[in-house]
Order: structure tokens, then sequence, then C-alpha cells
RNA sequence: GGGCCGUUAGCUCAGAGGGAGAGCACCGGCCUUUUAAGCCGGGUGUCGCUGGUUCGAGUCCAGCACGGCUCACCA
């Protein structure tokens, strides 16, 4: 421990102090009846004649966020993850020795308190300590109470000091884990079978991203981070598991930004004899019951935008969007060298392109950031989507959507490609564009072509991202704001 | 990686060539229903780091570190 400043070393004076004086420092356990949160559920609608008349007695532990000491007499606040419950402290009621010592603790020292709830003057539910009992010493002075805890990248690198000081903070964190808890009861509820397939990937597949590499040293062999589990979940419904999901983090090597963070959490579902246009509806279906069930509205609020989730979303065409919004006729969209040329103005170091990726590049600059409202984009190039099979009434075109909403991707799904002898071409293919320089390119996979070669039945499959998903339900706008510990460049 | 902005007390921030400041927190005193408690007194600091310009740098310049926004890449 290192102690520092001034407040620190007095800090650690009151708490030998303590010592001294016979205190157990770290202690083991403590005997409590409430959290601070139950008291507040379970007696804050009771009216203080209530109160008396019942004379409820709790112990409840807490961390010491505020402190007013008037004499013989102080008041105090205890908070837990979500919620803070005030105690009342008289010399009194609780004896000259043991006041004086209460002038030993600290904001921030982690305590529990016995005694009988009450109203003060003013009605906040109250306990009128009879006892306490020393838990944890905080060496270090807390943020400020008012402020709490402003500097950004300090709330990153010490979320705890976040999560104990900004109560948004950790509002945000309760959220995601009932956002996932739901999708987990959504999928069981379906007869869905919950997986987890490898972390450490042979061959890096299931999406065009750059992977991180790392080594075995007792196999001797490169591994890397896997940057999509796509491929082995439809392994799995080869072998039987009709309906299948898995929840977990994929890492891509790429850049950070309010949208994108190195590893992120992604759902990826699979389920056998659908299409991507079950899957549309099954999306609408899963968002629908979250925001019901978690926001208990269909309204949501997102940075200056209101998301609207009310059934049906709208659904449209790739190029359609394309045409739409990028200001380009549908002919020029059609000229492949007019739209290559325009694409790699928009994205200088993204060269060579190919016409399909061109016209992904125009979606993403172009079109993309303007649909706010839930939408379904149905049918990109079937040449950006190697794993989907092609649209029967336009080869050119994928069964495939992506979700968008406020400007984000937030799903993306497609009509499984199953045939192995298709799904071969379009690795070759992949293969290709990486001689052309594509590091994103897909990488061959003969060892999921055979197990395509098994029979894989017609199915749909999605992933949603799952931090993205949390900045909408949460109204984040950036993805450091929902993950708790974002990655950051260590500090010298 | 590029551009712009930021980094001053434990925290939140002001200060823009010449005495290092405020509020909260902290320390001492008073105060038994307060709640951003109040009243009296106290400033606790490597002004991110390293150089440079200058009689003099928190302030101007350069480099570096970390962060934010944004562009690029991506989901």
């Amino acid at each position: 421990m290192s102690i520092t400043i001034d407040q620190e070393k007095v800090r650690y004076q009151k708490w030998t102090k303590l010592a001294e004086e016979g205190v157990d420092l770290f202690p083991h356990r403590a005997a409590i009846t409430h959290t601070v949160s139950q008291v507040k559920q379970q007696y804050e609608s009771l009216k203080e004649e209530e109160l008396e008349k019942k004379e409820i007695k709790v112990s409840v532990p807490g961390r010491i966020l505020t402190i007013r000491r008037m004499g013989r007499a102080t008041f105090f606040h205890l908070g837990d993850a979500l919620n803070r419950l005030q105690g009342y402290l008289r010399q009194d009621q609780i004896g000259q020795e043991a006041y004086r010592r209460f002038s030993l603790l600290d904001i921030g020292d982690i305590i529990s308190i016995q005694g009988r709830l009450f109203r003060t003057r003013t009605g906040e539910l109250t306990v009128l300590v009879e006892e306490y009992t020393f838990l944890a010493k905080c060496f270090h002075p807390l943020p400020e109470k008012w402020h709490g805890l402003q500097d950004v990248e300090l709330r990153y690198r010490k979320r705890y000091l976040d999560l104990m000081i900004n109560p948004e903070a950790a509002r945000v964190f309760w959220l995601r884990s009932a956002l996932i808890a739901e999708i987990r009861r959504f999928f069981d509820e379906r007869g869905y079978i919950e997986v987890e397939t490898p972390m450490m990937h042979p061959i890096p597949g299931g999406a065009l991203a750059r992977p991180f590499e790392t080594f075995h040293n007792a196999l001797g062999i490169e591994l890397y981070l896997r940057i999509a589990p796509e491929l082995y979940l439809k392994r799995l419904v080869v072998g039987g598991f009709d309906k299948v999901y898995e929840i977990n983090r994929n890492f891509r090597n790429e850049g950070i930004s309010s949208q994108h963070n190195p590893e992120f959490t992604m759902l990826e579902f699979y389920e056998a004899y659908k299409d991507y246009h079950d899957m549309m509806e099954m999306t609408e279906e899963l968002l629908v019951y979250l925001s019901q069930k978690i926001l208990g509205t269909l309204e949501l609020t997102f940075g200056e935008y209101s998301l609207s989730l009310k059934r049906p979303w709208r659904k449209v065409r790739f190029y359609e969007a394309l045409a739409e919004f990028s200001g380009l006729s549908p002919a020029k969209l059609k000229n492949e060298r007019e739209v290559i040329e325009l694409a790699s103005q928009l994205a200088s170091e993204k060269t060579p392109l190919s016409y399909g990726k061109a016209l992904d590049v125009l979606f993403d600059k172009q079109v993309k950031p303007k649909l706010i409202q839930p939408t379904f984009v149905i049918n990109p190039p079937k040449e950006i989507s190697p794993l989907a099979k092609a649209s029967p009434e336009n080869p050119n075109e994928a069964e495939r959507f992506e979700l968008i909403m406020a400007g984000m991707e937030i799903a993306n799904a497609f009509s499984e490609l199953t045939d192995p002898l298709e799904q071969k071409r379009r690795f070759e293919q992949q293969l290709e564009e990486r001689k052309k320089g594509d590091e994103e390119s897909h990488a061959i996979d003969l060892d999921y072509v055979q197990a395509l070669e098994y029979g894989l039945p017609p199915t749909g499959g999605e992933g949603i991202g799952i931090d993205r998903l949390t900045m909408i339900f949460a109204n984040k706008q950036s993805i450091r704001e929902v993950i708790l510990f974002p990655l950051l460049r260590p500090k010298g």
C-alpha cells in the first residue's frame, strides 16, 4: 500500500487507532438481515406511524457515502450497488464511547448498522442506529459527492470507483445483466440449447475481419482468437442441435471507437428448418420482448432520437436503400466502375475494391448513418456474404439481412449456405480476394466444408451484438459505457 | 494511424508571461431530525513528462505520454 497524500495518512492513522481500541480490522463475516436496496424496496412505502408501531429492526451493510456530524448526533448514508440508506446516530442512544469511536470512520469505509427504522422530520427512511460494526477500511479519499467521478479515463481505469460513486454507471451494468438474462430465458423457452464453442481457432472464420494471433507452446501451433463462433455453431446443427445459441466474446484486431471494442460480446443463434425471413420475425419478437420486459415500453430514447420498436419494422432491399439514401440512380448503381471509383474515394485505404465491397462501402458511409428506426436491410451482394445462400430470384444477392438501429448495425443474419460444393467455391473466391490484398477475406476451412458434406439442414442463423444492444437500451452513445473494463492503453 | 481538443489540490473546475486559486473532501473548534446541513479557522500542489524561448513559464514553442471527439478500419 502506498500512502502518498495527507488524507491517506489521516485515514491510516484512524484505522490503526481502531486496532488499538480492539476493533477487528478484517472481520470474517457480517450478520446482516437486509441489503440497503432490500430495506428500500420493503419499507419505503411505510409511513412513520406504521414504522413506529412495527418496530422494524434491521442489520444492514454498506459503504459510507456521506457523513453529516452535528455535535452529539450524526447522519450518514450507506450505499450498496444501486441505493443509499440514511443512518442516524445519537450519542444518548449509542453511548459516549461508541459515538466517539464513530468519529474514527471515514467516507468510503464499509460498516454494518443495527437498529430500527423510522422517518426523519423531512420524511426520509432512516435507521436509528443502536450498534454498528466495522467491516472494511477505505484508505483513499473518494471522489466528490456532488459531481461524482467525471474523468472518463479514471472511470474506465478504476471502474470500481465509478460504480461506487456514480449510480448511473451501476444502473447500466444491471440493465446489461438483465438483458442477457432475458435473452437466455427467451431462447431457453423456445427449446434452444446454450453451448460454448472454442475461443481459440486454428482457422479464424465466420466473419470478415482480422484476428488476434497467439501460439500454443505444447502443440507448437498458431492459434487465433475467434472472430465469430459461426462455423462451430453450424457444425453443431449438423450434429443434430437444431436450435443452438451462444453468448460469448469475439475478438477482432481492428480499431477502437465509440462503437468498437477489440473484444465484444455476441449472441449467435441458429435454428434448423428456418430461413432469414423467420429470423426477421424472431428478431422482432426478441427485441420487443426484451424492451417490454426490461424497460416496460416499446418507445426508446437514444440520444436525440426516439426509437419505436412497434412491429412490423421497415424492410428495405439493400439496393433500394442505396438508391434512396446515396443519391445515386439505380442505373449508376449498376455501373460497376463508377461505383468502385466512388467508394474508393470514400475509403481511401481500402483498395482494391471489388464491386460488391464498393457497394458495401457506399452503404456503410451513406446509408447506415441515416437509418435510425429499426430497419431490416435485406439482400446485400452475395459477394460480401460468403456464408449465406444466394437469393433464388437474384443470384447476385444473398438471403441475408442486417438490422440497423440508430445508425448502428445491431444484428446480421442469413439463410445459411448449406451446399458444400458452393461453400467451397465461395471460400476459393475469398482466397482470390486475399491474394489481391484483402486481409479481411474469409479463410478456407475445409473441415467446415466436410461438416456440410454430412448434411446441414436448411438453417437460419443470426448474430446480435450485445454491447450495442445494451447501448440502445441504456441510451449510451459510447460502447465503453456498457463494457465494464474497455481496452485502454496501459498507462506508463 | 490522421486531424482537433484536453491533462492545475484526493475529486469537480477557474486561472492564458511576473504573488498557485474556488467548491467539495480533509484538519481544528461549535452544533442531538440533518441531507449539496450550518457557523468560525486552516491550502494540503512535481500545474501530465522532457526540453526550449524568456530577466522570468502553470501560461509561449517543440517532442513525448495518456485520454476525449472525429476521420479511417470494422460489428
